[in-house]
DNA sequence: CTTAGGATCGCCT
DNA sequence: GGCGATCCTAAGC
């Protein structure tokens, strides 16, 4: 049974579905923005929390795609992730960076005050966790239904790839994915 | 501009 | 006990 939200086939491989992301518009409560950076994870990726097979933190990951994963990261910042590819697969897409376009408001709110500045708003996966307000309470919830809406992209976009950030394992694969040219992204491509 | 350290949780060996 | 799919601040050049 085919999994089809804003356009993207989720049951597709996890460097497709990230490449088809960038562009699309991601609200949560109607918070949100632009997608701008992705990067994907597989079962068969030594980087992948997926890799060892399940664990309690990684469940949802080997469940229905066109959910979420959300991860405690460090300790202290939560990172949300798009299941993706066949139920039980153990794949997922990070969601890296956006560009802010509805609550720009609430977001700057949740952020540090001292971080105001718009473009760092959502610019890496913890920062856009919090300014959206995603937490282990939204771990595993269809990107179908609230407070998650996910709209297609409204036109073609120029895509950017390159290596994944902050990861020691499969280093050179190149499944970060950007729309080129974007001020919001994390970091730059090369 | 670059680099270093601390915060702090869950899973791993 | 170690090590992250990170971020912030401070200090050095």
């Amino acid at each position: 049974m085919k999994t089809v939200l804003a356009g993207i086939d989720f049951n597709a491989p996890s460097h497709e579905v990230a490449r088809q992301l960038i562009g699309t518009v991601l609200l949560v409560d109607g918070v949100g923005g632009r997608i701008v950076e992705t990067e994907a994870y597989d079962r068969e990726d030594p980087a992948s929390h997926s890799f060892s097979g399940p664990t309690a933190r990684n469940a949802v990951m080997f469940g229905a795609p066109a959910r979420t994963y959300v991860y405690r990261s460090y300790g202290i910042h939560w990172c949300l992730n798009f299941v993706c590819c066949a139920p039980g697969h153990g794949a997922g897409v990070l969601i890296r960076a956006l560009e802010p376009l509805a609550g720009i408001d609430v977001m700057r709110a949740r952020r540090d005050a001292a971080q105001a500045d718009l473009r760092l708003l959502c610019a890496g996966p913890g920062r856009l966790s919090q300014a959206l307000g995603v937490t282990r309470a939204h771990n595993g919830r269809p990107l179908a239904l609230p407070p998650f809406t996910l709209a297609p992209r409204a036109e073609e976009v120029e895509l950017v790839s390159g290596p994944r950030i902050g990861i020691s394992k499969a280093v050179e694969l190149p499944w970060r994915f950007g729309l080129a040219g974007s001020r919001f992204l994390s970091r730059p491509f090369r």
